[in-house]
DNA sequence: CCTCCCTACGTACACCGTACGTGTGTGACC
DNA sequence: GGTCACACACGTACGGTGTACGTAGGGAGG
């Protein structure tokens, strides 16, 4: 094969492949061969499996375009920070429970942590109020792509999730969730993460702040 | 053994083994000598090993004790089902990702989903809107919980996460990372929650209501 | 030229999930 | 009691996995 096996390609490779054929497929041997080469010539540029799906993440979190502003008004900026953050994971649906899975290893994606922290206190929170908001955000957001990310696998397994007969719902007692059947079948994603997102932005707006002095 | 093993006698054992070994270390052969049987004994309770997970999984949020009283404030009740989702994440902490990474093949832990809706209706929520009520709070929750599993598992291999170095930090223009190192640094991760939880509970305080002719 | 080292690659081992066949015990029915 | 059927425990075997280790080739520096 032309191409001269570096690290970083297959890096890259993993990504497609996981995408493409999902993450249970990805093997050594499988990734090798879709690089045109044996299973152990991966280890020279990789030490083992866990690390390469590290270094997984890692690209896929340093490919995060961050297009917040921070002259912007803060509010906006947490809603950019927020969308990048979703747009990635949209971008790679089916890594999005992998780079999720493991935490991180390298300082690599501390730029979106620092502009987050830098909105926040443009926000007005400082030290520990500001980590605090931060990862009341990050959370929230986190939360919602784990959540996006088991409908989309469950779509690609054409699984659509347990059965829910109005009349077992009923015999459960589970009255309200058989009212709201039809709200809980839409999954309106882009929807729902807005409405989400916009509580918390509207509840720091509301929150007192913290001064630089007494923050810590 | 004088154990009949039967399903439920193996789920409950593959619970202890991920909560002991880890998620990793769970294997067909190795759960079966846990139970001093051959590894294809257990197929004649479970169908294969992905149907055992989510075994696992349903036993878990089956285990979920919830307290919240529909009587009360619902603010109060939303604080306690949050509680009550963090507190079975507590018990299993190594299995959280196992329960959080597939998603529900079965009716059961509808439950839960029953009384958030109903409290969402309380707090003045209907149709449509009282859904996405809910899923702002669980994906809050869930992000939650995804984010302490992946402390308690590095705790477990005992991985400090990435090396940052101050000096690092500002050669990489994250001066504000630098500044708040303290703070990021240390863990509280039930104030983090109580932060968070709060913050949404106050938004929802301060929305105005749909009724229930106009949701939709 | 020789030498050294980096990389590709094959082989081998322990372990994995699980399809399949076999044996054994237990209950139903005559 | 005899016999039949069936459920379940268990062994074997196959294809796949991660990766330790050995070998071989090719390019760089002397």
């Amino acid at each position: 094969m032309g191409s001269p096996l570096s690290r970083d390609l297959i890096v890259r490779t993993a990504v497609e492949l996981i995408e493409r054929d999902g993450i249970n497929a990805v093997s050594m041997r499988r990734l090798a061969a879709e690089l045109g080469t044996g299973a152990m010539s991966l280890y020279n540029h990789v030490p083992n499996k866990a690390a390469l799906l590290d270094a997984v993440a890692e690209h896929i979190l340093t490919g995060m375009e961050l297009a917040a502003d921070p002259a912007a008004d803060w509010r906006e900026a947490v809603r950019s920070l927020a969308r990048d953050f979703r747009a990635v994971a949209h971008r790679y649906p089916r890594s999005v429970m992998v780079v999720v899975s493991r935490q991180p290893h390298s300082a690599v994606g501390m730029r979106p942590v620092e502009l987050a922290l830098t909105t926040a206190q443009a926000a007005g929170f400082h030290g520990r109020a500001a980590v605090q908001v931060m990862r009341a955000v990050v959370n929230y957001v986190l939360g919602s792509l784990v959540s996006e990310a088991s409908l989309t696998e469950a779509r690609w397994a054409s699984d659509d999730g347990p059965r829910l007969d109005p009349a077992e719902l009923d015999a459960a007692g589970l009255v309200t969730v058989r009212e709201l059947l039809p709200a809980l079948m839409e999954h309106d994603t882009e929807a729902d993460f807005e409405f989400g997102l916009e509580l918390l932005i509207s509840a720091l707006d509301a929150l007192p702040r913290t001064t630089a002095d007494t923050a810590g």
